[in-house]
RNA sequence: GCGGAUGUGGCGGAAUUGGUAGACGCGCACGGUUCAGGUCCGUGUGGAGGCAACUCUGUGGAGGUUCGAGUCCUCUCAUCCGCACCA
C-alpha cells in the first residue's frame, strides 16, 4: 500500500465548494411549450422542522433522498430537489415563553444552522428553491389558498365540542389527539364548546380513498389512511318520538338487526337530551349524568372493558319496522362524534349492548340463527351470519346478507330511512390560539361579519409581540394595533381574526411552492407545476402516514378541483424509511443514547456517515446504531480511495495476469448490475454497498496479479458505483482515475457477454443434501449435468451403488439425485 | 378485539422466481508488516464431533406440501406499530 492517506476533511469541503460555485445541482424550470429531450423527476424529502439541529433521522432521510435524487441524474433525468423549513409551530413559541427570545430569532438560528449541516454533508440540494414556511413571501399565499377553500365553501367556522388542551391552550385536531392526550405535550384533552375554522376535508373522503389504489405507496400506510378514513356502508334509519314529534336518525351497518333492537341510546352530547326528559321526572338524573360523563374525559370514557353507565330518559321511541316501543337512555359508550350520536341497541348481535342489556336488565331478542345454537339464548351475543328469525313473517328464514338490502328497500320505499355511509374521518380543525403560525386572513366587522382579507392586500403578517404566554385566547389579541383594522368591504372599523393556523396547513403545499418559488405574482404557475408535479418520490417517516400525508392529498385535490393545478395525488411514489435505534431504543435524551450526527461527521466525514447509515440495514426497516460499524464502512471508503490513489500514482502500465484481469472484469460488471438493480427496483442500498465492498475487496486480492486496465476499470466501476451513497470520496477517486468529472457520467452499464461466465459450480445433492461441487461448462446440457453430478466423488460414495430413482437437473443450479 | 409488520450466528444484517443458509460489515482468534499507533495486510470464525476428508445439526415453536422450504400452507408463541365502546 502506498502512503497515500484518505483524508476526508480535506476532500468534502472541496468539492462542496465546487459544486456550489457552479451552482452544480440548481435545476432551471423548462421554458413552458419549448420541448426538452431529458425527462423530468421530482425527488422530495418530507421537510424538516428546524429546532436547535439535525439529529440522525435527518441524516438518513437525506441521504435516502440524495442517493435516488443522484441516480435520477446520472441515468438522465432533470431532477428536482429542493429544500425548506416548516417554521412555523409550538416548539419554538414555548422556548419563547421559557426564555423570552423571539420565536423567529430562535427559528432563524435553528434554520441557519440546519443550512450549516446540510451543506457539510454534501447533499445536493437545489438551493435557489429554498422557503420557510414562517416567511411572509411564503405564507402570504398559505393565506391566498385558504382565501381559495373559503370562496369554494371548503373553509367555515362552527361553534362544536373540540379537543381542546388545558396545557398548550390551545384547540387541537382529532388527529393530534393520541389516546385522548395531546400529541404535543401529553395533557390530557378537555372537550370545550368553541366557535372554529375547519376545512371541509370529509367532502373528500371518498376520493381520498379510492385514489390511494391509483398511488405506489407502502401497504401499510394506505391502510392506516382507510382505516383514519372509515368508511362503512350501511344505513340511515329514522325512530320517531310520537310524545314529542321529533326524529332521530341512526346510522348502523346492521340493518338485518333491526327487529331485535330491545332499547335506544343517546351520546351525552346529544343536543335532545332536555327536551325529551323535560317532564319525565328523569330531568335531574339525566343532567347529573351528563355532566359526570362530559367531565370525566375522553381517556377514561373510551377505556376499553368498561362497565356499562347510563341513565333512562323516561322516554320511548317507535322501531320504524315494527312499531315497537323501546326505552331510551343516556350512556357514554356511544359517541357523539361518529354517526348521528344516537344508536338502535341490538343486544343479541352486538357485544357492547348485550353488557348493556346486562347491566340494566333489558330484553335481549335473537334475530338471527346460529349455525351452533338452536333458537335460545345460548352464544349471545351472535356476531355470525344466519337466516332471520323474529322477524316478522316477510324476512323469517332469509339469511341474513340477502335481508340487509330487502329491509333497506322496505323502509325506503316507507320513506323511514335509506342506504347511508358514514366516515370516522372528521372534518379538520385549522384554527390555534398561538402565536406563531400563520395568521388566518380575515377580519371581524359589526356591520358585515366575516370578510375574508382580499388577495391583493395578503399577506397579513404576523406582528411582533412581547409576550407569547397563552391565555385561552391568541396571545395576537392583545396586539391592539395589529387587531383594530378597516373592514375591507365597507371601510368601518373592524377587528382581525387572532388565531393562527394549524401548521400543518402550511405543509401541505410546500412542494407545490419548490416548482415556483421565486414566483411573486402567484402561488405558482400552473403551467410549471405541469412540468414536475405530481412528485415523482417522496420519501419521509412514517410518523406522517396519516396527518401530513392525508392533508396534503386533501390539498392538492381542492386545489385541482379550483383549476389551480392538475395533479389529484401529490405524491406518486412514497417511500417511508425506519427509525435509527441505539442499543435498541429509540434515541433520547433521556436515554443518554443520542448520536450526534455533527460528531460523527467531525470525526469521520459526511461520506461514511451516510454510507454507513445505508449500509447497517434496509432502508425502510428500523436499524440500530453502532459505533464499531462505522468504522467498516470508514475502513472500507479509505481503502477505495487509497488503491484508486495508488493507481493513479503508479507511472508505468502493467499488463497483469490475464485470468486475474478478466476475474475482475466479471466482478465490475457482476456489481454494475447488481447495484443498478438494488438501487432502481429495490431501494436496497445496503446490499448495493455491500456489493461494492466486494469489488473493491476483489481489486485489493488481485492487486498485484491484474493489470493496470483491469485495476482502473474495477476501481472506476466502484467509485461511480457508490457515488450515490458517498459522493465525495468517489468523485475524488474518479477524478485521480480519469481526470473527468463523476457526476458528469452516465450511470454505467453492464456489459451482458461479461455477466457470463464459461463454466460454473454445479451443486450436486443427493435426496435434497449438499454432498457435491464439481465445475462443469456453462454450455453444458441437462444429460451432461446428470453425468457430472453422478460421476463426482462424493457423490458415488452416498450413492453407495443405489440406482437413482429420480433426477432433478436445473441447469446453471444443481442436480440433485433421488435414492429410495 | 381488529389491522399491519418483524422473528436467521456473539452483534448489525444477506439470501431477488421454492434450489449451495449466514453475502457484506462489526466483533473475536491466530499470524505478518509497522512498532508512535485509534495503522495496514493475511487466515479462520453458526453449533457439535473429527488430525483430516467429512458427518450430524441448524432460520421463534409444532405440523404439512415438495425431489428440495428461511421462502409456500395450517396452527402456535414472542416483540413492535397503527386503530379501537366506530354502532
Amino acid at each position: 500500500m502506498s502512503d497515500r492517506k484518505y483524508d476526508p476533511q480535506e476532500i468534502e469541503p472541496r468539492w462542496q465548494q465546487l459544486w456550489e460555485d457552479e451552482a452544480t445541482w440548481v435545476v432551471a424550470n423548462q421554458v413552458p411549450g419549448e420541448p426538452s429531450d431529458q425527462q423530468n423527476s421530482y425527488v422530495l424529502e418530507m421537510l424538516p422542522y428546524p429546532s436547535g439541529e439535525p439529529h440522525i433521522g435527518h441524516l438518513k432521510v437525506y441521504s435516502v433522498g440524495d442517493a435516488v435524487a443522484h441516480f435520477q441524474r446520472r441515468n438522465g433525468k432533470r431532477v428536482l430537489h429542493p429544500m425548506g423549513y416548516d417554521a412555523f409551530g409550538l416548539p419554538a413559541e414555548n422556548h419563547a415563553i421559557k426564555t423570552g427570545q423571539p420565536p423567529r430569532l430562535s427559528t432563524e438560528a435553528a434554520i441557519a444552522e440546519f443550512q450549516r449541516q446540510f451543506r457539510r454533508w454534501g447533499i445536493s440540494i437545489d438551493w435557489s428553491r429554498e422557503l420557510a414556511t414562517c416567511e411572509p413571501d411564503y405564507y402570504r399565499w398559505t393565506q391566498w389558498i385558504f382565501n381559495q377553500l373559503l370562496k369554494a365553501g371548503l373553509a367555515y367556522r362552527q361553534q362544536a365540542h373540540v379537543n381542546w388542551c388545558p396545557n398548550d391552550q390551545t384547540v387541537l385536531a382529532n388527529e393530534q389527539v393520541i389516546d385522548g392526550c395531546c400529541e404535543r405535550c401529553g395533557a390530557e384533552v378537555e372537550l370545550r364548546e368553541l366557535e372554529q375554522w375547519f376545512l371541509k376535508i370529509t367532502d373528500y373522503a371518498d376520493r381520498l380513498l379510492e385514489d390511494l389504489d391509483s398511488v405506489d405507496w407502502p401497504e401499510n400506510v394506505k391502510t392506516m389512511q382507510r382505516n383514519w378514513i372509515g368508511r362503512s356502508e350501511g344505513a340511515e334509519v329514522v325512530f320517531t318520538c310520537d310524545e314529542l314529534g321529533s326524529e332521530y336518525p341512526v346510522f348502523t351497518t346492521r340493518p338485518d338487526t333491526l327487529f331485535g333492537a330491545t332499547f335506544f341510546v343517546l351520546a351525552p352530547e346529544h343536543p335532545d337530551l332536555q327536551r325529551l326528559a323535560a317532564g319525565t321526572g328523569n330531568e335531574q338524573a339525566v343532567d347529573d349524568y351528563v355532566k359526570e360523563a362530559l367531565a370525566r374525559g375522553s381517556e377514561l370514557r373510551g377505556a376499553a372493558e368498561r362497565e356499562k353507565t347510563g341513565v333512562a330518559l323516561g322516554r320511548t321511541v317507535t322501531n320504524p319496522v315494527n312499531g315497537e316501543q323501546i326505552p331510551v337512555f343516556v350512556a357514554d359508550y356511544v359517541l357523539m362524534e361518529y354517526g348521528t350520536g344516537a344508536i338502535m341497541a341490538v343486544p343479541a348481535h352486538d357485544e357492547r349492548d348485550y353488557a348493556f342489556a346486562k347491566a340494566f336488565e333489558l330484553p335481549i331478542r335473537r334475530v338471527i340463527e346460529g349455525n351452533d345454537a338452536d333458537g335460545d339464548d345460548e352464544g349471545l351475543p351472535y356476531g355470525g351470519d344466519g337466516p332471520l328469525v323474529n322477524s316478522a313473517p316477510q324476512f323469517d328464514g332469509t339469511p341474513n346478507r340477502e335481508a340487509v338490502g330487502a329491509i333497506v328497500a322496505w323502509l325506503e320505499s316507507e320513506g323511514k330511512g335509506r342506504s347511508s355511509v358514514n366516515y370516522r374521518l372528521r372534518d379538520w380543525l385549522i384554527s390555534r390560539q398561538r402565536y406563531w403560525g400563520c395568521p388566518i386572513p380575515v377580519v371581524r366587522c359589526p356591520q358585515c361579519g366575516i370578510v375574508p382579507v382580499p388577495d391583493d392586500q395578503l399577506p397579513v403578517v404576523l406582528p411582533v409581540i412581547e409576550d407569547y404566554a397563552p391565555k385561552g385566547q391568541s396571545p395576537l389579541a392583545a396586539a391592539s394595533e395589529w387587531v383594530n383594522t378597516q373592514c375591507p368591504t365597507c371601510g368601518g372599523p373592524a377587528q382581525r381574526e387572532t388565531d393562527t393556523m394549524d401548521t400543518f396547513v402550511d405543509s401541505s403545499w410546500y412542494f407545490l411552492r419548490y416548482c415556483d418559488a421565486a414566483n411573486d405574482e402567484a402561488a405558482w404557475d400552473p403551467a410549471v407545476l405541469r412540468e414536475w408535479m405530481p412528485v415523482n418520490q417522496y420519501i419521509g417517516g412514517v410518523e406522517h402516514a396519516i396527518l401530513h400525508l392525508l392533508y396534503a392529498r386533501f390539498f392538492c385535490k381542492a386545489l385541482a378541483d379550483l383549476g389551480h393545478l392538475d395533479a389529484s395525488e401529490p405524491f406518486a411514489r412514497l417511500f417511508t424509511q425506519g427509525m435509527i435505534t441505539r442499543d435498541g431504543a429509540k434515541m433520547s435524551k433521556s436515554h443518554g443514547n443520542v448520536v450526534s450526527p455533527k460528531a460523527i461527521v467531525d470525526r469521520y466525514g459526511a461520506d461514511t456517515a451516510r454510507a454507513y447509515i445505508l449500509f447497517i440495514g434496509a432502508p425502510d426497516q428500523d436499524v440500530d446504531w453502532s459505533d464499531e460499524g462505522v468504522e467498516g464502512v470508514h475502513r472500507f471508503l479509505s481503502r477505495l480511495w487509497r488503491l484508486s490513489a495508488e493507481l493513479a500514482d503508479q507511472g508505468e502500465t502493467v499488463d497483469g495476469d490475464k485470468a486475474a484481469n478478466l476475474m475482475l472484469i466479471r466482478k465490475a460488471n457482476w456489481a454494475i448490475d447488481k447495484v443498478t438493480a438494488d438501487i432502481d427496483r429495490r431501494f436496497a442500498f445496503n446490499t448495493a454497498i455491500a456489493a461494492v465492498m466486494e469489488l473493491t475487496n476483489e481489486v485489493s486480492r488481485l492487486r498485484d496479479e491484474a493489470g493496470s486496465e483491469a485495476k482502473r476499470f474495477a476501481l472506476e466501476s466502484a467509485s461511480s458505483l457508490c457515488f450515490p451513497f458517498a459522493p465525495h470520496v468517489t468523485t475524488d477517486a474518479y477524478q485521480l482515475l480519469t481526470g473527468e468529472r463523476l457526476w458528469e457520467q452516465p450511470w454505467p452499464v453492464a456489459d451482458p457477454a461479461m455477466l457470463e461466465s464459461d463454466s460454473y459450480e454445479l451443486v450436486c445433492q443427493v435426496n435434497g443434501k449438499l454432498r457435491d461441487r464439481v465445475e462443469v461448462p456453462s454450455d453444458a446440457d441437462r444429460e451432461q449435468l446428470e453425468q457430472a453430478a453422478l460421476a463426482a466423488p462424493n457423490v458415488q460414495a452416498h450413492l453407495a451403488g443405489r440406482e437413482p430413482k429420480k433426477v432433478i437437473v436445473v441447469p446453471g443450479k444443481l442436480v440433485n439425485i433421488v435414492v429410495g
